[in-house]
DNA sequence: GCTTGACCTTCCAGTCGCTGGAAGGTGGAT
DNA sequence: ATCCACCTTCCAGCGACTGGAAGGTCAAGC
């Protein structure tokens, strides 16, 4: 499929998918008039990259997950420890994004308008995580 | 507190806290000699930057979470708006995280080395969230 | 009092990850 | 043949830092 296309079915826009080819991230076929000819794999990495950038992940730290299923073999040891860091930094993640979305709810119901700026949620909020 | 003390606390190199001044984001004092002069809420401040920046959070919107509690009289009904849409995020992030570690458990546990590049995991990857 | 060294200041340039726009080629419909 | 939407490359700019130069401040030690 052409780009266009596979900026719809990824949510990337075309620009950013022709960045992600330009630092190596995938690579697509060509057809014979030179547009580039997007398969269903090419379709799957871009929808990971499209998430894990934006649950704030490095395009660095990306491009390491996606060594995971690009690792043919899947024979390394470091695979597995890449995997095994990833692992503990999304566990950190999602405690964070639970704590903050404690604080919002917070900030929102039950500190309406009088307790502030000594709101005890501001420390809460800096202590946790 | 110097800007030293306020990036240990944070873990916000003192570089990226000078900036969150320049763009408007924090306003410490200034001491007589120019330094700055970090008080607890401002860490508050950098803390929560320095998570919801980590969590995929542009700094514009940054600057709205923050201003849910600068908005010392907390009555717009907008600031509630932008906390529900928020919220709304964060739910989502959770999700996709918990989706994608999900992923990495089964790329390290189920589908080691045979099943490749059509390993159904891509597909559970790419069909998710 | 003077030096040393760690800290602070501003400013300017560079990097990463896109993003917009120009200039031009391709392809299907009329 | 013309239209228009799509594709191509290339280059410039922006958001969010990040590094480095050039210089001021301050507490400690001689």
């Amino acid at each position: 499929m052409n780009i266009g296309e596979a900026s719809e079915r990824t949510g990337l826009p075309s620009k950013t998918i022709r960045y992600y080819e330009d630092i190596g991230l995938i690579r697509p076929e060509r057809g014979g008039n030179g547009y580039r000819d997007y398969a269903a794999t090419d379709v799957h990495k871009l929808r990971f990259l499209q998430r894990s950038r934006g649950l704030g992940f490095s395009v660095e730290e990306c491009r390491q997950l996606l060594a995971l299923y690009e690792d043919k073999d899947r024979a390394s040891i470091d695979v597995k420890d890449i995997a095994q860091t990833k692992l503990a930094e999304i566990d950190r993640k999602i405690r964070e994004l639970t704590e903050l979305r404690r604080t919002l709810e917070h900030l929102v119901h039950a500190c309406h308008g009088n307790d502030r700026p000594d709101c005890p949620i501001l420390e809460e909020l800096s202590d946790g995580g």
